[in-house]
DNA sequence: TGTACATCAGTGAACGCGCGTTCACTGATGTAC
DNA sequence: TGTACATCAGTGAACGCGCGTTCACTGATGTAC
């Protein structure tokens, strides 16, 4: 019996977990927008007053799922910069994969945590991971510049590499690039995009 | 008197675009999401009635509030584009530009028409008007290749620069750029990068 | 092992609210004669 | 020029709904003795 969806009588496993898995879901399924504390309750088989045990607020919940995004994310940015050379192409462009990757495995996430102007861009945990996870592509991009450390000409060099992705995340998402009739290789258009960003 | 805006008596000057400019400035101040009909009848002065004389419904006025920047979209696009010769780094350029001034003098409406997953993504008339926007790219980038037509080449080296403006323009209205602590002259990033993506 | 008790997660009902939309209406306007 | 009338844009009240949150409560659980 799996701990964080199985109710023992009156109470619930771990119900923080379950409204948050809850949430996740209907972020996924109706969009941020149209989340509602009353859906993931009612997903998670309690009372709508029941989340108020364990969260301040509708905010704090969308706040708990855009934080666990942002875990995944970094793992899936890990991996693909880990598995290549330090500040190589190849390293680079998989880490361009994997945030594109994240944002059609998960659109409704994504653009939770980066899509939409909320509240919650000042919370500082949130914050804290999205530095962090940005900053594994600075490492590469300082390592590929021969630098020891990221200074400001390092990160002005990244930022284009997270720009491309970002945009091409939501033209994607967005529909934009099946509306244009485009049919793309996603992964040659990274790559040789990637390619060109570094030039010079 | 502004016919516009004045009230004369009992009945409305052009209360359509009354409510279209409502929606607009709503959606500005707002954001798409928060946007109600009840507001936009609040700002025009009139009951909550009076918007089915002329719309379907909110969608409906929310198309109109997108295909009216579309059109300013447009304007400023081709105002760009026309300074400069067709299909020189100058006029990519200042297209880019453009794109990203539209999302950071109206990020509401920027978001309403590009940003989120709407009915309105199948709307023929916002879809073509989109095209037809994208159309003055693709024409600077056939002439620039020395082709008489937009071709899939000409459509694959275009694309990368809509990915990379549109993916600034979020990380802009988005406060990304501020809150990664990075000052940057945009309009260099728009042309160094431009140059880049055009290399080759 | 058995019992009294404190803890606290989850209940169920209710609240006030703003929403999108509909309805029968009203009154201003333009036109035909 | 004056009047009767058709048109239709905008009214005001109402609808049913789902929302986020609060409240006093209840009952399951773990612990002290």
């Amino acid at each position: 019996m799996a701990k964080s969806t199985k109710r023992d009588g009156y109470h619930h496993g771990d119900l923080r977990a379950g409204l948050v898995e809850a949430t996740r879901a209907l972020v996924e399924e109706k969009g941020p927008d149209r989340f509602s504390v009353s859906d993931a309750c009612r997903v998670a088989g309690v009372s709508t007053a029941a989340p108020y045990r364990h969260f301040r607020d509708k905010e704090e919940m969308l706040r708990a799922v855009a934080l666990e995004g942002m875990l995944r994310n970094r793992d899936g940015f890990a991996a693909a910069s880990e598995i290549h050379p330090l500040g190589s192409l190849d390293a680079i462009a998989a880490m361009g994969m994997a945030y594109i990757a994240f944002a059609q495995a998960e659109p409704g996430v994504f653009r939770l945590m980066f899509g939409l102007t909320r509240e919650h861009d000042k919370d500082p945990e949130l914050m804290e991971q999205g530095r962090a996870n940005y900053g594994i592509l600075l490492q590469h991009m300082a390592a590929r510049m021969g630098k020891e450390e990221v200074d400001d000409d390092v990160a002005k060099r990244a930022f284009p590499l997270w720009t491309f992705v970002h945009g091409l995340s939501f033209l994607l998402i967005d529909d934009k690039v099946s509306a244009m009739e485009l049919d793309l290789d996603i992964a040659q258009v990274v790559r040789a995009n990637t390619r060109r960003l570094l030039a010079d």
